[in-house]
DNA sequence: CATGTACTGT
């Protein structure tokens, strides 16, 4: 029908709401809208999945058209639509009443998205009924359902009925690898997520298995993971052999992947190399700086380079920019940026990182002064960025204050009870610090453990803080005692001060002497020859007594050591550190 | 129709 063709036409030409509100009122208007089933379907598609669509709209036009007329497509196109929503979990809702109204019957796409709801909201049972109605709807043999599904699977943490699935699929394509290999890392797995990326390349697989760029960027944000620099190298390596990294988005995984392995100068060098650098080409490396501690550099990166070239930054640049700040120090740099934000609405992120930009350079009043003029409800970090702030300052009312918030907001960490602690401890309030310690016992107090890891000949060493469990233990522990004495000869005092205040100094002394990232850095000076580098990752901050000891073994012994933690790197050389001591 | 890169704080 020339009509509809030309409708179809005008219909991919929408750019507004308004647009697509003319549209659906001239299908109204001429009966279309229940005549012709692929005009409305579409109209429904994009008003629910384009950016300047709305899915309440797109919902309302869905429930308007009359049953006799609702296709297995439109519940395909209402159900997509709050699948890839905000509350992905209605879609599971919606579907269940498609199938109490069978007729229509839902066919492999309708699965396809409601497995994609089921992922998007972690629902593991939810995908296990799809996934056994799959195969009862004869859908078993659908490659990208059954992709979807090891997607839902992973999303939903059970990598091995990922695996499982993979393992049983008598046909695949480069999205299933893809699937798999970006499930793993995300589980997660990222070292068995390289063994499978290992493999892709060392198989002639098919050209419908043949990896592919996003093979690339799943692989490199496995490498991220795992701090790996050489198996980004390989990753690199490998896309260059196929000329995979001529894309854009390879790029800018490779930038990401780099700068979180700790090479920073590979990182803005193949930056440097995009001819037409995105926004998460600029915001991968304006992170990549921030978390190096360079955040002069990515000021200017930002300011001279970012902005004049009219890319619009958004929510993501600016957090980048404010933790550059946050971890160089430059407050009145970054309340400027905060200041200068127009074109962004600040989220409760971006309050955040101020609050702590504030509250560590000792701006206590102007810090909680922000968080009482901010237009969102605190949450738990930001109280416990006040609380960290409160103790470095030594602000017993502040601390107070923000150890109640998060009492009340029902927080029941390891780490605010300590951060209180030493609050008082500070000031000699001994009675205070049994109270804490009474309280800490009473409650069910939650501890993330710490742990520390380092790669030895492309082997993963662990440690959990106290740890024995390495076959080397001993020889670890040896090296370790040896170090302290080297380094107290240096002139170190252990820290203890992060230690609760309720064992005798010297059980103090040897529970910072245990924590992993020392036990890992030790591991280093074991099994890694002289004058080496030793790389550690840790999943928690890095401890000040740890800090303390890094610089120094890196003086006594001759070693760069690097240890990424979970906000950022410090390279130790000679007894200093990149981070100048401000972290 | 499926797979993917950038995201403060403990």
């Amino acid at each position: 029908m020339a009509a509809e063709a030309h409708l179809n036409w005008l219909l991919a030409r929408c750019t507004t709401f308004a647009h697509i509100k003319q549209f659906h009122a001239h299908l109204l208007t001429t009966g279309l809208f229940r005549r012709s089933a692929p005009l409305r379907i579409a109209l429904v598609e994009l008003c629910a999945l384009s950016p300047f669509g709305d899915l309440a709209h797109a919902l309302a036009a869905f429930r308007s058209t009359p049953h006799s007329a609702t296709t297995t497509n439109d519940w395909n196109a209402a159900i997509r639509g709050i699948a890839a929503g905000p509350d992905p979990s209605g879609a599971l809702g919606l579907f269940a009443r498609m199938l109490a109204l069978s007729p229509p019957r839902p066919d492999a796409l309708t699965l396809s998205f409601v497995v994609r709801a089921a992922a998007r909201s972690s629902a593991l049972p939810a995908t296990l009924q799809l996934h056994a109605l799959a195969l009862r709807l004869g859908l078993g043999a659908d490659v990208r359902l059954i992709t979807t599904l090891l997607d839902a699977y992973a999303k939903c943490s059970s990598p091995d009925s990922a695996l499982q699935l993979f393992d049983e699929m008598p046909l695949r394509d480069i999205a299933t690898w893809n699937a798999l290999l970006a499930g793993l890392a995300l589980c997660p797995h990222p070292h068995t997520a390289l063994t499978l990326f290992r493999r892709m390349i060392s198989s002639s697989l098919p050209d419908r298995e043949s990896p592919n760029e996003i093979t690339i960027i799943a692989a490199a944000s496995a490498c991220a993971q795992l701090c790996s620099a050489r198996d980004v190298d390989a990753v690199h390596d490998f896309a260059q052999q196929r000329g995979l990294d001529a894309d854009v988005r390879v790029r800018n995984a490779l930038v990401d992947a780099y700068a979180k392995c700790g090479a920073l100068d590979r990182a803005l060098h193949i930056f440097r190399s995009i001819p037409s650098k995105t926004l998460v080409s600029w915001n991968a490396a304006l992170m990549a700086l921030a978390m190096h501690g360079h955040g002069a550099l990515a000021l200017r990166l930002f300011e001279s380079e970012m902005l004049p070239s009219h890319i619009a930054p958004d929510a993501v640049t600016y957090l980048a920019i404010l933790c550059g700040c946050v971890h160089a120090g430059l407050v009145e740099d970054g309340l400027r940026v905060f200041r200068s934000m127009r074109d962004v609405r600040p989220t409760a992120k971006h309050y955040g990182a101020v609050v702590d930009l504030l509250g560590r350079a000792g701006r206590l009043a102007e810090a909680r002064a922000l968080v009482d003029a901010m237009p969102f409800a605190p949450d738990r970090v930001l109280w416990q960025t006040l609380l960290g702030a409160a103790r470095s300052h030594g602000d017993v009312a502040l601390a107070e204050h923000a150890a109640r918030q998060l009492a009340d907001m029902g927080s029941n960490a390891c780490g605010d009870y300590v951060l209180l602690s030493n609050v008082y401890a500070a000031k000699a309030r001994w009675n205070d610090v049994g109270r804490i310690r009474d309280a800490m016992q009473g409650n069910d107090v939650r501890k993330v453990p710490g742990f520390s890891y380092t790669e030895v000949g492309g082997e993963l060493h662990r440690f959990l803080n106290g740890d024995k469990e390495h076959e080397q233990w001993r020889e670890i522990y040896r090296t370790l005692e040896e170090a302290e004495a080297r380094i107290r000869a240096l002139g170190h005092v252990p820290e203890t001060e992060n230690v609760l205040h309720d064992i005798e100094e010297e059980d103090k002394e040897r529970a910072v002497y245990q924590h992993s990232e020392k036990l890992a850095m030790a591991f280093g000076l074991v099994a890694t020859p002289a004058g080496s580098p030793i790389q550690v990752v840790k999943n928690l901050r890095i401890c000040g007594d740890c800090h303390a000891v890094a610089k120094l073994i890196s003086r006594a012994y001759g070693r760069v050591i690097t240890v990424r933690d979970r906000a950022r790197f410090h390279r130790f050389e000679g007894g200093e550190c990149s981070c100048g001591d401000y972290w």
